[in-house]
DNA sequence: ATATATTTTTAGTCAAGTCTAAAAATTAAT
DNA sequence: ATTAATTTTTAGACTTGACTAAAAATATAT
């Protein structure tokens, strides 16, 4: 059995694992639980003994297979909560993340399971991220950057990169939601700022909403 | 903010509260918490700190006023959760505790109101325990141990004082729900067990089973 | 290739919450 | 009203997870 703490730390490895191909350095796991690389040195070595992640002194930390379904699990079960907090609690999709990050350390096969099942299995989270299954696989479907479009290129709106709740709301004050169409009708060389429409209305937004922004391409 | 050892102590002192006059002594609660009297000391110290118990040494502990409100928000959520495993997520009401107990910690304001909302509102939790309002309130209605009942008495099972999931399997067993009526047939003297009337069906249990048994009487 | 800068680890400390064993207070019994 | 039994508290130690400051290893720059 793991701690809320080690948890975190399986967890935090897992998503710097996705972009990065080497090993993960302390001070990466440090900066993102927002602690100090001493102590991800101390619990790193615990999570080695216990054989969830390999580490090798100076060389950064790997999750072992067992580590990432224990990872992939914890991150199951936020999305799922992500999800149960979205369609039947009736929370915004920017004031999700705080309560999926506690409910995400409750333990019990059965409930997630049940949860799983009375949400009507869902694939994805409120944010557009994937789910992973009981086994901890994920299928990820190509989507691209909004700023990697061309003109006149469109396709759906269909995740984000950064999911702070000031991103969040500043999404849904432009109207702009998971789902939607949107076609890029001008990009501007000097600031990468865009044109774009969206439902028959044309929007600019600039060139950090675009990197943030995921499309699947029509 | 508390957290969930502090949350514990003050939940445990809350039922024993609930059938005691006197103030609660460190054993008790060591015993409800299966920790050592000595634990109990420290942390009593310091909840006393906190203004949320009274302590004076060897006297035992009571709850303030505001330890009682955070101790039945505590005991909100716990029912909450555990109506809303039995409605929505199918668990039976002996599954549903040691999930509640860790649903019980999860701290948001917004998710709890919601639940309640979600759920209709509930005033009872599947053992027949009343829920706790926003306030801490709770309206206790007049019950009676199925033991007390006389012989010709009827009236409708409307709880349990042992929820342990031993017992709770044995009534689903025996037919014996919450919501049914029972009528006390005859009571046998030697050993105080019953025979009762369910649902046209005739039925004998022990004495130990009818001292667990609440009954609203009709 | 050596010096400098950066990253990572070690060593020692701390707080929360628990424990055991011993001391002190309270309660019960003669 | 002492003595004996029980309960409660204190004192000191342990574990988890974190921290600071210093040492060691690695990476960078001239």
């Amino acid at each position: 059995m793991f701690t809320l703490s080690e948890e975190n730390y399986l967890k935090a490895i897992y998503h710097l694992e996705l972009d990065a191909s080497k090993g993960i350095s302390t001070n990466a796991i440090a900066e993102k639980l927002d602690t100090k690389a001493s102590s991800v040195t101390d619990m790193v070595k615990k999570l080695s003994e216990k054989e969830v992640v390999i580490y090798k002194k100076y060389k950064g930390v790997t999750l072992t297979e067992l580590g990432k379904t224990i990872a992939a699990n914890v991150v199951r079960k936020h999305r799922l909560w992500e999800v149960f907090l979205v369609q039947k609690l009736n929370f915004s999709w920017d004031e999700v993340h705080d309560v999926a990050e506690q409910l995400e350390h409750i333990k019990s096969a059965k409930l997630i399971d049940q949860l799983d099942s009375f949400l009507g299995f869902p694939t994805h989270d409120p944010h557009g991220d994937p789910i992973p299954d009981r086994d901890g696989n994920l299928k990820t479907i190509e989507k691209s950057l909004l700023a990697t479009l061309s003109k006149n290129e469109s396709g759906i709106c269909v995740g984000v990169d950064d999911s702070s709740s000031e991103f969040l709301q500043f999404l849904d004050k432009k109207g702009i939601t998971l789902g939607k169409k949107i076609t890029i009708l001008d990009k501007e060389d000097f600031d990468d700022s865009l044109s774009i429409l969206i439902e028959d209305r044309k929007l600019n937004i600039s060139n950090k909403i675009a990197n943030n922004l995921y499309i699947k391409k029509a």
